[in-house]
DNA sequence: AAGTGGTCTAGACCACGCT
DNA sequence: GCGTGGTCTAGACCACTTA
């Protein structure tokens, strides 16, 4: 026998306009934002929750949904629903592209998480050539044929990020860069060696829910968002020379710029 | 008597794993996706969809509200589910700051907005002076007070953004920026004007849904995530001027910005 | 008044994780 | 085996929109 969760949970406002599960939705955020229940507790189950309100399964459940809904907490089949974690967060600094990090044997993706402990991986790793959708296109100044490069990246197991890099064809072919590997630096070294000499990045940065496919490739729990991020890379000659359009795991990343004030 | 979804949305596969309101879901997104459902269409009412499907009313309100989860559909009361319209978006470019867009009477924001043809509003402006938290705090270099100017921004009568500056309060109190209306080129021009040299910049973004109260004053419908931009201002002398902590609505922005590639 | 979605009940059976 | 969440049914009454 546990103890009941009226310790820890009000009870419900007949007077109130609101409906019953939004109710038990507040009740439990509001415990949970308060630290009643920690990051990895299991909230009370749905039988305890029915007993305690009065309601029937489906309104409690209603108002777990609100909250998964909302990311706070996950559902673990056959064990509980348990406040979730904040997993740790990766920093994507704007200097990540500079040269003085591309000297180095290893990927910028590589490099970085080691340094902050973590295990990194690199799976789903595909190049091909293909003929670019009208946006990747235009971005490319036109390109009819593209050079695409698609991996997925990982932390500790956990996917992170979906990356698909487009390179002109003409650019690309018969090159390092059409290689799984493409060597020490990644394929912005090997751009610039072949004389690409890189000049600024653009980046576009979009927030939405994911699509079924993001999540099933992220891994996603409900209430997680995907940051879309879409870079240009422009070369001296103001040739776009590469488009990256990447899909990460909203709760996974922080993205830091440096602006001039001009 | 309309006619019946069986045009538009397949059978149910009993053969299959997937739970039915998610093989329901699915046809419902194929359908949105392949336009059989514009922007703005009604999707067949619940009652339609059971009759078409052969299942209880809940499955089907299962299937939507996934739908409702993912931002794609919206529900109104007494009238029908509808294909969310993709609102009209802001982009944010990286020079938004630039002294050269700050000459002129109006706001940064209003002058951009009444270009893109739209009416641009700011409300619940909010000026006072207050303990900062932690984070605040140690971003401006340990401000014990500081001055909060809070204030939404609308565009066509919807809410888009709600944004707090924090500066302070040694440097702000008894000048313009303590004002409602701080004058033209906002607090940055004001800043300058004061001696503080804005040299740079720091942004940082994240994305998550939306806390309760976030989704009342951005009015956000489900599935629409927020954008959680934390812009730091330093002048020449590197000091932290200012602290600006925006939440804005993530299917109403796009930020753009330009990395030197060093 | 008719049709729509919003809320809620009281059951049922199933799949999963643990012991 | 037992407790957990996952799915589904067949109703009920309510609130909102439109006509």
């Amino acid at each position: 026998m546990t103890s009941s969760p009226s310790a820890l949970l009000g009870a419900l406002d007949p007077t109130s306009d609101r409906a019953v599960f939004r109710q038990i939705a507040d009740h439990l955020r509001e415990a949970i934002d308060k630290g009643r229940f920690t990051e990895g507790a299991k909230l009370p189950s749905e039988a305890e929750l029915v007993e305690h309100y009065g309601v029937s399964r489906m309104t409690v459940r209603n108002a777990i949904s609100i909250l998964q809904g909302e990311g706070l907490v996950h559902a673990e089949h056959g064990k509980g629903v348990y406040v979730r974690p904040r997993p740790p967060v990766r920093r994507l600094a704007s200097d990540r592209f500079a040269r003085r990090h591309r000297e180095q044997g290893k990927s910028a993706f590589t490099v970085e998480a080691e340094a902050a402990g973590s295990r990194p991986e690199v799976d789903q790793l595909e190049v091909r050539e293909e003929r670019p959708s009208q946006d990747i296109a235009a971005r490319l100044g036109g390109a009819r044929k593209v050079l695409v490069r698609r991996r997925r990246y990982l932390l500790d197991g956990r996917p992170v990020e979906f990356a698909s890099s487009y390179l002109p064809l003409d650019l690309a072919r018969n090159t390092p860069i059409a290689q799984p590997n493409p060597g020490p630096g990644g394929i912005y070294a090997r751009l610039e060696e072949l004389g690409h000499r890189l000049e600024r990045f653009e980046e576009e940065v979009r927030a939405r829910m994911p699509a079924p496919a993001e999540v099933k490739t992220l891994r996603l729990a409900a209430g997680v968002p995907v940051i879309h991020l879409i870079r240009t890379a422009y070369d001296t000659e103001g040739r776009a020379v590469e488009v990256c359009d990447t899909v990460m795991a909203a709760d996974a990343y922080v993205l830091a710029y440096q602006l001039p004030a001009i």
